[in-house]
DNA sequence: ATCGGACAACTACCGCGGTAGTACGACCAC
DNA sequence: GTGGTCGTACTACCGCGGTAGTTGTCCGAT
């Protein structure tokens, strides 16, 4: 119904924390975010509300306050803005993204190793279906 | 003194024509649009004086029209938007992104091998350094 | 000199992320 | 039961991407 499940930064942060902690209450949420991300209570709940809205996020009531427990898994919101991002940018092209992260973009030495190993098991993965 | 050129969809499809073009009057960017993106004349006026105020455009006068011009890269506004995803996403961690890339993305076969080999170069351009 | 067309400037709106104050209901302590 | 506290709902506002109409100006044609 939504599925442009896009977050902002404030929204992100939000659903991190309850990703880690698998459900949060309001005041849960504000002192687990991180500093930077330190809102006023009535901000988050009104974020919250935003986010259930949008379908993300979902709650129940235990006495009178609201549980938020996470509606999407972090890997599916990853998917949706990586592929969006690679739609506008390079036109849905991965390897064009990825081209372009291990020539502009810094990344260390040793990572490039682990990277290649990365592709190496992933290639492994394909094949066995073979010929 | 803006940095953030985080670019919005309409934005960025402007900013294509401009590096395509090298240079463009209002209505020349409006027919250089693809169809998804052409809006009303004065919709891209007012966008391309967003884009100066912002930093990324800028223009001169001939005759009686504007002459916009590009003031940043392509490759500077997708540095700085991937980085800024990768940022938001992955705390900047580049290799997290490339792996989540080619583990949770669509990526053909083909496309692995040539990535492979293109860490590859990359690795010979870093390593000559080496003591 | 005047009129129409081309073009930029100005203005106004919408949606949404973000921000938070205030209102209000429920419950607890006297 | 009355007052304070806790916690959500409601409301309002800002900035910005996006959308476009209206206005004003300048120029070329008549």
């Amino acid at each position: 119904m939504d599925r442009s499940q896009h977050l902002g930064e404030l929204q992100y942060a939000i659903m991190r924390v309850l990703w880690e902690e698998g459900e949060a209450t309001v005041a849960r949420v504000v002192d687990r975010l991180p500093r930077a991300q330190r809102r006023a209570l009535t901000t988050i709940a009104t974020m919250l509300t935003k986010l259930e809205k949008k379908g993300v996020v979902d709650h129940r009531v235990e006495g009178r306050q609201f549980i938020y427990i996470p509606k999407v898994r972090e890997s599916d919101v990853h998917r949706s803005m990586v592929a969006e991002l690679t739609e506008r940018l390079f036109k849905g092209d991965v390897g064009a993204l990825v081209n372009h992260l291990i020539s502009e973009q810094e990344i260390d030495r040793g990572e490039l190793a682990r990277l290649k190993s990365l592709i190496a098991d992933r290639q492994r993965k394909e094949k066995p279906n073979g010929r």
